[in-house]
DNA sequence: CGTATGATTGACATATTTCAAGGTCTGTGG
DNA sequence: CCACAGACCTTGAAATATGTCAATCATACG
């Protein structure tokens, strides 16, 4: 069925991109079918990790890029006065380690927020192919663009926004990414905890709790304990001040109450 | 002196990477001398821009990114609710456009802020130099990764740290920067007001100006109107809660009074 | 089961924003 | 060259969103 040469394991070659229902997601997307071969021959796929596993700590060399292929993954710095800081929530199809290509070595550090598997992906060879195949060339500065963007978007959220915007949009952006990935929009465990949300947000962690109740009395979401349920999508998005990328930017924020104000 | 075939405009081919101070910050860094040919020949310098000329405005669509040659850019969104939101200042050397990659539009408006020279590099000729010449695709991908990292440390300040260590942070960014471009670290002009700055670091005008006076009360730095002096550099580090990267982190935050507390 | 960890809730503290006023440049046109 | 207008910056006082501290509660786990 494979007809790749280097067969060292039947169980990584078994995973390979092509029968990954994560390729549009990832890195495959645009490359053609022999391109893939190319591709898939240098990815490998890790023993998965368990839940508090690390996939590299900050300051590791950078030999490979990383994708999630299942689970979920944080990245955090350490800052110097010894507090962690999340910089990212990770889920399937989304790429690892674009941080560190820079200087060579993890400014962050990846730990598996559940059980997670892995397809690492040498970087020099990464580099390598991607000489040859101009699509895959293209994929990485895009997926590396669409990092910074995403990145610029975030930055705003935690220079512009109140609290509830911040939750209500991290809900959102799950909400879509889960979705992607055929899990429902609608209904999903939050792999993280509260103090991860808070920390990640800009935000205290009791901050966080007392949001997830106003949105829950509120009826726009139900939550218990790890699992979330959006109730009603829209004033989740109002209170998110969405600001839907890529859309000529109409005032869409007009009125709706703020949230039941401080709903004694 | 210059034998490339499509000498359309002495004064543009003058100006290119091979002449230009900042290739080591720039695109150029480790791509050898014949290569930087290939390179120099997409490279196109366009007509200055004035004060408040833009660049490209958000939903243009993207078919270069852009180096600054000499002069400052801010690059900014517009949310929905119809406030602006500056998303980064760029200074000679650094690439703007890179965030339009992912999706073709550009979702940033660009902005001089002083009269600007820039770069104009065609992206889909540089895909197609960089696919022939490692170097260049690799310092590519440094170059978004750089940008990566930097957004991720930022993400941090904006969600941690108090007003006066943004602001501090910003000093000694810009004094970093234009120190690396050959001019003064200690001895600087803002080219953007203080509302920019404000706006940029998620902290109110009035904030901002209040955190310059006691900057300046406490004998860190000088200020008068546009003109930045810093006087005293390890407090404004101890302020930013510097997190010199890539070094191992050891609290180095120790004490040292709160900037003069409220410093009534 | 009992213990530990994480989540929630309340009361209080405070950093930063908001509102309001006044001050200071800078460029323009007489 | 001067006067003026408008933008920009600074300062003070009051308001507020969010953080901090502390106690209780629920859950998971050994």
């Amino acid at each position: 069925m494979n007809n790749s040469p280097n067969v060292v394991d039947l169980k990584v070659l078994k995973q390979a991109c092509k029968n990954c229902g994560l390729s549009d997601l990832c890195l495959p997307l645009g490359v053609s079918a022999e391109e893939l071969e190319a591709l898939e021959r240098i990815i490998d796929r890790k023993r998965p990790l368990q839940r508090n596993e690390h996939l590299y700590v900050a300051g590791d060399r950078m030999t490979s890029l990383y994708a999630v292929r299942s689970g979920s993954v944080k990245t955090y710095t350490v800052t110097n006065d010894g507090q962690e800081q999340i910089t990212g929530f990770h889920l399937p199809g989304e790429l690892l380690g674009l941080d560190a290509i820079n200087g060579g070595l993890h400014p962050c550090s990846a730990k598996a927020l559940e059980t997670t598997s892995i397809c690492e992906m040498p970087f020099e060879a990464l580099e390598e192919v991607s000489q040859r195949i101009p699509a895959l060339q293209h994929q990485l500065f895009r997926i590396m663009s669409r990092e910074i963007q995403a990145d610029e978007h975030f930055m705003m959220l935690l220079g512009k926004k109140s609290s509830d915007a911040r939750l209500a949009f991290f809900l959102l952006s799950l909400s879509t990414r889960l979705g992607a990935r055929g899990f429902s929009h609608k209904e999903f465990y939050l792999t993280m905890s509260r103090n991860d949300i808070a920390n990640y947000l800009g935000l205290a962690v009791e901050t966080v709790s007392r949001l997830f109740t106003r949105f829950q009395n509120a009826g726009i979401v139900h939550v218990r304990r790890k699992l979330v349920t959006i109730e009603r999508l829209e004033p989740l998005r109002q209170i998110a001040g969405v600001h839907r990328i890529q859309e000529r930017c109409q005032p869409e924020n007009q009125d709706l109450p703020p949230l039941q104000p401080p709903l004694i």
